[in-house]
DNA sequence: GTTATATCGGTGC
DNA sequence: GTCCGACATATTCGG
DNA sequence: CCGAATATGTCGGACGCACCGATATAAC
């Protein structure tokens, strides 16, 4: 019995409305255990907000602009018309997606209109939410993976969560371990061309914190780039992003490197990727390169890039990644010219540390990672095992208007517009919803909505009076402001109670700050 | 009919 | 990418 | 020793900046 979207949205309903984690994960499984098993695929990505799994590089290229077209131009169902099921809205996301071309727009409109009309008001909601990749139900990944774990029957939920982040389809997952049973899912290791989620860091504020955490540790300088996984067979080669995404033809440099520097036929490797000409260039130009898929040639010479390899985890076929940190690490400078690696030291001595910090920033980097010596490579998990640390400047500026939030934000102004002294006026140079605890929110939308001097559909535009101290990790060249600066990271530190608006931080200043960047880092002058 | 500009969506951090 | 809040679980505390 | 208070681990959601390509629309 194919399962209804009516189903799905009214499981979607009893999951926004439980906050117990628990009580989620049974719910899903109770899903997982009556849908009709061709739809469990659809079923968990659907759940997800996905129209296809990451490892899919198919895009539906609808977003808020033609869901909201099509929401409220939406045409009358047809009575007898059968009930839609989960199947059904995936062959029609399938459709959309392969449109193209001159006119696509309006028929992804349509197609949408359709599925819109064949649904009740509730229903519509839901599939709306899927499609704009918000569900805002409470359920995302980790209890997704959690459910599937449960109604498989599974001992140990690491099978499911480690066959998910090597293959990066949860659909998948899903249908081998309810079909055919988790025993299925037992790949062990990362398999050539098939990307796999990286192992993330969590933030901390300085080599000593990392250091009483580790007690001895490897530091390597984080770079400010993309970072990327090559795959390589022989001469074949293929680089993907944090996201999966192939982003091979857009760096023939780090492809030309690997064929040439890899004397291993099958390996895979880990890396970043950043602007470099001298030395570093701003992140910005990395986004040029990496986004690129025209003319690529034309920006070689303009915006290099340099590779450094820091992980390899795939030599001669064989996974590593159950290798320790350090052991890898030996592995690693067997197998690649010493000049691609990434710079790294080994102490467990905090001023030595702290050198090493200061000369990566020294030379234009964002800082050091720290890595657990004894640590595998915990595929797609975020943990205590790297630690990122980087240096944050901070500049007190002014709010000049505000956005009312949404979701659990509803009903409270929780967007900020900051903006520098310029003159005798304000110069707006980013916004921000980062920083602020829930009650501080409430205050500030007190505050602001006595000091509104003007109000449209989701701004409010206030007199400047509050300042805040907000501290971010860079200042970049901005198309989108008039002050042609912007923060990167901006978030609120700080309500500068003891600050007038006057006081607050200049323009000026703030170009100083953005000029003083380029003591260490490149930059590219553009006719 | 061709070319410039605007909007939207998807991706990196 | 950063930050906060919520839930579940582990650990410590107080009597 | 046990239940209560507190700390820790994880997840989910709230949205930022820039960039490019593709398509739609305006202007010539």
């Amino acid at each position: 019995m194919p399962t209804s979207i009516r189903a799905f949205a009214d499981l979607c309903e009893q999951l926004e409305s439980t906050s117990s984690r628990k009580k989620k994960t049974e719910l899903l499984a109770d899903l997982f255990h009556c849908v009709d098993p061709d739809e469990i695929g659809s079923a968990v990505l659907l759940m997800l907000g996905r129209a296809f799994p990451e490892s899919d590089s198919r895009t539906l290229d609808v977003g808020y602009a033609t869901i909201s077209k099509a929401w409220s131009s939406k045409k009358q169902s047809m009575l007898f018309e059968e009930e839609l099921t989960l199947n059904g809205v995936t062959s029609i996301l399938g459709k959309i997606a392969e449109t193209q071309g001159t006119g696509s727009r309006k028929v992804k409109e349509h197609l949408l209109q359709n599925l819109f009309g064949r649904v009740t008001t509730k229903e519509r909601e839901y599939l709306a939410r899927s499609l704009f990749g918000e569900m805002r139900t409470g359920v995302s990944e980790g209890i997704i993976l959690d459910s599937i774990a449960l109604s498989s029957g599974a001992q140990n939920i690491e099978e499911i969560r480690n066959a998910y982040m090597l293959s990066g389809d949860m659909s998948n997952v899903a249908e081998i371990a309810l079909l055919k049973g988790p025993a299925e899912l037992k790949r062990i290791g990362p398999e050539p061309f098939v990307p796999f989620k990286p192992m993330l860091a969590e933030s901390i504020g300085s080599v000593e914190e990392a250091l009483s955490i580790m007690g001895e540790a490897a530091f390597e300088f984080k770079l400010d780039g993309a970072r990327v996984q090559i795959h390589k067979k022989g001469d074949d080669v293929r680089i993907y992003s944090r996201r999966l995404t192939d982003l091979t033809e857009s760096l023939p440099e780090v492809v030309g490197l690997s064929r040439k520097s890899l004397a291993d036929d099958t390996a895979i490797l880990e890396g970043e990727v950043i602007a470099f000409r001298d030395r570093p260039l701003p992140f910005q130009h990395v986004m040029r390169r990496i986004t690129r898929v025209h003319d690529i040639e034309g920006l070689r010479d303009t915006v290099p890039v340099k590779l450094y390899i820091f992980d390899i985890l795939m030599r001669n076929g064989e996974s590593l990644v159950n290798l320790s940190c350090m052991d890898r690490w030996h592995v690693l400078e067997d197998a690649v010219p010493e000049d691609l690696l990434v710079p790294r030291i080994v102490t467990g001595d905090p001023a030595i540390a702290a050198e090493f910090f200061n000369l990566a920033l020294s030379e234009g980097h964002e800082g050091l990672m720290a890595k657990s010596l004894d640590s595998i490579y915990a595929v797609g998990r975020r943990g205590k095992k790297w630690l990122k640390i980087k240096r944050a400047q901070t500049l007190d500026l002014v709010i000049i208007a505000a956005e009312w939030g949404y979701g659990r934000r509803e009903g409270w102004l929780s967007d900020y517009h900051l903006a520098a002294v310029s003159g005798d006026g304000f110069a707006m140079v980013g916004k921000t919803f980062k920083g602020l605890t829930d009650e501080e929110f409430k205050w500030m939308t007190q505050r602001l909505l006595a000091t509104a001097i003007r109000k449209s559909d989701h701004v409010v535009e206030v007199k400047p009076t509050i300042v805040v101290e907000v501290a971010f990790d860079e200042i970049q060249e901005s198309p989108t402001y008039e002050s042609g600066l912007a923060l990167r990271f901006a978030r609120i530190k700080n309500i500068r109670q003891d600050k007038d608006p006057g006081e607050a931080d200049t323009i000026e200043t703030m170009r100083a700050m953005y000029e003083s960047q380029f003591k260490t880092k490149d930059r590219i002058v553009e006719k």
